[in-house]
DNA sequence: AAGTGGTCTAGACCACTCT
DNA sequence: GAGTGGTCTAGACCACTTT
C-alpha cells in the first residue's frame, strides 16, 4: 500500500479510500487487523488528516472498516458487501393487508406458558400472556382473510380494551398505547392444512391449504413480547415483498 | 431556530443538527425548502464551518435533508422515517436452501410468451425463454424439497449446459456467466393445493398443501429476465425472515 | 459574477483505551 | 502516559449552478 495511480481527476481522500480498500482485497491488512494511525497515513501519503479521516470515513460506510477511538479502525471486511435489502416503514405495512382490516369475535384468556406452549412460542416456562383469539375481516366483513391467535405479555393486557376500535396490528397499538418501541420482528411462512375448528370459522373446507404466518415482535431489550400466528386460506391471501440491491454506502 | 440547549455535554454539531432538525419538525423549514448556507449558519451561530457541516452531514445521514454544489441543501422530509428491513447479502440466502441444494432431472423447452404465459409471468407477449422444468433435492438426494419451474429470458440460455455442476439459485448462476447484475427481486408467497401432475414428483397426496414462491429477477435496466416459481410441500419447507429496526443514519 | 456546497491544509485540544 | 480516534478552528481554493 503506497503508490496511487487511480483517478487522477477524483478527490484524493477518494483515491486513499480506494487505495486501502484494494490494500485490503489484497490481503495486506487481514480482517480483524488493524490500519496504520491516521497520523501514520498521513506521513506516508503526506495527506492532512482532514483527507486521510475523510477516506477512513469512505471506507466506513462501505462497511470495510470499523472505527474506535483509543482503539483504531479494524478492518472487518475484505470486499464491499453487496445486500439485498426489503424496507418497510410500519408495522401495519408488514401485515399488508392490516391497515384496512378488523378483528371480531376476539376470545381473550390469560394463560401461563407451560413446557409445552414455551416451547411452540420459543418463550420460556411460566411467563404470563394474554391469548387473543379473534378472527381478521375486510372493512365489508365478508369471509374473513385470516384466523389469528397471538400471545401478549401480560404486561400489555391493557390493549384489550383498544382492541375493538383499532384496526392494524396489534403490534402498532402496543407501541402506541405503551410506548413501546419494537426493534425486530421475526417471521415465518409455511403452508399447512386447515385443522377443522379453524375452517369452519374461515368458511372454508376442512384440510384445504393455508398460509402461516408465525411472527414474533421484540423489543428493545431483544425480548419477544408478542407471538402471532396467522393462518390465511389460501385463495384468500397472499405476501408479497420487493427485495431492492442497497449500494454499499 | 436560534436558541440551543440540548445536550450540552454532546458535541456541538449534534446540537446543531439537533436544532435544525426540531426548527425543520416545527414546520420553520418546510419540505422543499432551502436552508441557509453554510456562511449564514457559520455567522448565526457562531460556529466553524467544518461545525455546521458536520451538523448538515448528520442531517442527511438521516434523510432529512439533500445537499447539491451550487444549489443548497433542501430540505426533504420533516421527520426521520422509521425503518424496518430485512437484508440479505446473496441470491442464494434468499433460497434459505438453495446451497445445499441441486436440481435434478431438468427438462429445458423452449417457448415464446404468448398473451397468456406473459400475463401469468408478468412479461410481455414475444418474449422468448428458456423454460427450466425441475425437481429441487437435498444432498441426500431423498424427498424433492421443491418442483419448479423458471422461464429464463433466452439470451440467457447459456447456462443450460452448467446447470448440473451448479448447486444454488439459477439467478446466482446467470450473474456469475453473463456478468449480469441483479439488481431488485419481486417475491410472492401464498399456499395452494398441490395438483396431482406436481404431487406425484414431490411424492406427496394430491391436493395437499404446498407452499408456492415466485419471485422475478431484473437487472441493471429494470426488466425482469428470471421468473422462478417453487412449490414447496407444506411440511418440508418454510420460510424465515427478520426485520430489524433501522435506526435514521 | 455571485453564491452554493466540495475539498483541503495546519494546527489544536479532548475523550477514550490500553499498559 | 502514550497512542488512538473525535471534535473544532481559521482560512483557502475549487467546481458547480443560477443570474
Amino acid at each position: 500500500m503506497d503508490k496511487i495511480n487511480l483517478g487522477l481527476g477524483a478527490p484524493r481522500y477518494q483515491q486513499l479510500a480506494q487505495a486501502i480498500a484494494d490494500s485490503i482485497a489484497r490481503g495486506e491488512y487481514p480482517v480483524g487487523s488493524l490500519l496504520p494511525g491516521e497520523e501514520d497515513l498521513c506521513r506516508q501519503f503526506n495527506f492532512s488528516r482532514f483527507t486521510v479521516r475523510e477516506a477512513l470515513r469512505h471506507l466506513q460506510e462501505t462497511g470495510l472498516v470499523t472505527r474506535r477511538q483509543g482503539i483504531g479502525t479494524t478492518v472487518i471486511a475484505s470486499t464491499p458487501t453487496r445486500k439485498f435489502g426489503h424496507m418497510i416503514e410500519s408495522i401495519d405495512q408488514l401485515q399488508q393487508y392490516a391497515s384496512e382490516t378488523r378483528l371480531i369475535d376476539h376470545v381473550f384468556e390469560d394463560v401461563v406458558a407451560d413446557e409445552e406452549l414455551a416451547a411452540e412460542l420459543g418463550s420460556t416456562p411460566g411467563m404470563k400472556f394474554l391469548r387473543i383469539t379473534a378472527l381478521r375481516v375486510g372493512a365489508d366483513e365478508s369471509k374473513p382473510v385470516a384466523w389469528t391467535r397471538i400471545h401478549l405479555a401480560a404486561i400489555y393486557a391493557g390493549v384489550r380494551s383498544s382492541l375493538a376500535e383499532h384496526s392494524g396490528a396489534i403490534g402498532s397499538l402496543v407501541e402506541k398505547l405503551y410506548d413501546q418501541k419494537i426493534t425486530a420482528i421475526r417471521q415465518t411462512v409455511s403452508a399447512a392444512a386447515i385443522d377443522e375448528a379453524i375452517a369452519d370459522m374461515l368458511d372454508v373446507a376442512p384440510g384445504s391449504p393455508g398460509l402461516r404466518i408465525d411472527r414474533t415482535y421484540a423489543g428493545h431489550d431483544g425480548i419477544p413480547f408478542e407471538f402471532a400466528t396467522s393462518i390465511h386460506p389460501g385463495p384468500r391471501f397472499s405476501l408479497s415483498m420487493q427485495l431492492d440491491w442497497m449500494s454499499p454506502g
